[in-house]
DNA sequence: TTTAGCACTCAAGAGCCTCGAGTGCTAACA
DNA sequence: TGTTAGCACTCGAGGCTCTTGAGTGCTAAA
């Protein structure tokens, strides 16, 4: 167990390290206001602190550094509510209440703010289809050989991939396939596409059809072919002005993974509800040992629907970070509820 | 006027530079066998080069480097048909002639083939809507008071906005005016689309529709509302294994231009057809003028539609890029020519 | 228990040296 | 007259060494 003294000077160092990026010593400690002992005996202090890992130095005789378990004590138990930042606060009420006319355009708008407001990279993963319902399938003939699908889920979201029609294949037949894929699908959910596609409506529709099975299998294509996921990166060039960046091969492992949009993706899913912070070697990917990632989920109606991440170094801001993406994913969420009411 | 012997000295010079990125000496050369003078010869003809601007050394007594003229000389003069990259032009072929199923992915698609061959970052300019024309438009109500707007035009681009429905509003209203709309805009050019909207349709409506003025302003901001450049960039990261970035400021220059969407669109626009290549300081804006981008134009029967770029070093293989944006260009317009002939 | 004092450590930066690749110029050669 | 060999000179890069300053741990005194 830490000591009041103890917990003091972590904390101080903490928070002087996040400030300024270099290791603190025990003289300049000593010469702040809010510590009244002398330097030999935060020295003592600090050997202790580090002995129970919650310092580093980074060679023998440097100061210390805050060590990983080191922040993770400062997240759990040093980040009492802050009303610090009640000005970046107000920014992303008023963005959000500002009212927003797309979702998409919110979400992205909303990846902007934050890592202006922060300068760390912010990432968002778009939501999941999976709760979502379907609300209209629909296929627009451009010409004889050409045609547009799009698909409308119950909360807005439009989906559309056009594709060439082959000779063989009658748009007219599409579209009749179409009507009557709209009556029967209408409200089922989009994860269970793929599946009613086939039991429930083939039948059926093989009697009105010619040629039944060409134009199946391309409404299939059309319709169900996967989406990639929707990945928004805000600020990427923000953290090369963190000092830690000062390195060009780091920069480069960074921009090589920040592109890979599946591993992002895949990094980012799997948080459940609530504020996640994860510090260098917690993270699962090896590409981020060196950052730390902080995630909060945005909802609809207890559906999650999608994640805000924000991703930095170690030496992060995390009062302020936990603070705003806190803020962000309830005024999200509070948005996302009242846009969607009433929705069936 | 230069010379034969200068000719190939120059051409020599900027080949090997632009392989090794090290300027290159009289001796080196000297020992090539495709040079049969001493390197004396050599320093002469290259103190000549120098004179005629051609070649610029990085200090006093460096070897030489191609100036930005050099490099000009060396596009406009000395870059004959190559089947050298037939290889890569396959890949080109090949993954074009695969079949694509969406226009937004073909796009994309090639962004990233693209800047996977030649190490550079690729822009793509994504396709203007000046030409294409109304096919439908759309609403489609989700709830008592939410919306989506859908537009989509005869080259199968697809565009949708979801809105709020003030509770004023009624529904079947909006859907009435888009139902006459659809009827009376078919066939319209986008661009023209708001006068149209203003002119010749609100008479017609005004007698039909309750409470037409709120409608009316609704309907607008949907269908009308000006939507963002789409840009794609591949290979961000790929420009970070040139030697020229082991600079970190030269990568933050160089990132935070990369993520001004607007700036990157407006240096690509106004290319018009054919290849162009722009060389360090010929380039408009200050943040590349240590780049070389060079552009290529995709086309849709004669209207152009979208380009396709290349930024690199100045110390760029210019041979291969462009050699293969010739061929993207082309496979890209044969393409879309198949697909949407036909299209109303 | 706290503090002062002292010997010790290390990173970073300045200064210096060496090495190698390059140049320009001059004089000799074909 | 064009080409080449030779020589003195230049400069960047990298390796050494030294100094400085911020820091530490340990011991002994208050």
């Amino acid at each position: 167990m830490l000591t009041e003294r103890q917990l003091l000077i972590l904390q101080v160092i903490i928070d002087d390290f996040i400030q300024t990026a270099r290791p603190v010593g025990s003289r300049a400690l000593s010469k702040k206001n809010s510590i009244p002992y002398s330097a030999a005996t935060i020295r003592n202090e600090m050997a202790d602190l580090e002995d129970m890992g919650y310092l580093e130095k980074t060679h023998l005789s440097s100061g210390r550094i805050p060590s990983e378990q080191g922040y993770r004590y400062y997240v759990d138990h040093m980040i009492s509510p802050v009303t610090k930042f009640n000005q970046d606060m107000n920014v992303i009420k008023n963005f959000i209440n500002d009212g927003f006319f797309e979702f998409e355009q919110l979400v992205q708008m909303s990846a902007e703010v934050l890592s202006e407001l922060t300068n760390y990279t912010s990432i968002i993963l778009g939501p999941e289809l999976f709760e979502t319902k379907l609300k209209q399938l629909q296929i627009i003939t451009l010409s004889p050989n050409s045609a547009v699908a799009i698909l409308v889920t119950n909360t807005g979201y439009v989906e559309h991939r056009s594709f060439s029609v082959p000779a063989e294949i009658n748009p007219a037949d599409l579209e009749k396939m179409v009507n009557i894929l709209n009556d029967r699908l209408q409200g089922v959910p989009i994860v269970r596409l793929p599946e009613m596609f086939h039991s429930e409506i083939t039948d059926l529709m093989k009697a009105y059809i010619h040629d039944f099975d060409k134009s199946y299998d391309y409404l299939k294509a059309a319709f169900l072919q996967e989406q990639p996921v929707k990945l928004y990166i805000g600020g990427k060039s923000n953290l090369l002005r963190q000092p830690e960046f000062n390195d060009v091969d780091k920069i480069r492992a960074f921009y090589t993974m920040i592109e890979n949009e599946n591993e992002m993706a895949h990094l980012l899913k799997g948080t459940s509800g609530g504020i996640k912070v994860t510090i260098g070697h917690e993270n699962k990917a090896d590409a981020i040992k060196d950052f730390s990632l902080i995630t909060a989920s945005y909802q609809l109606g207890g559906d999650q629907m999608g994640t805000i991440a924000l991703l930095g170094p170690t030496r992060m801001e995390y009062r302020k970070v936990i603070t705003l993406l806190d803020v962000l994913s309830n005024e999200m969420t509070d948005a996302l509820y009242l846009w969607y009411k009433n929705t069936d």
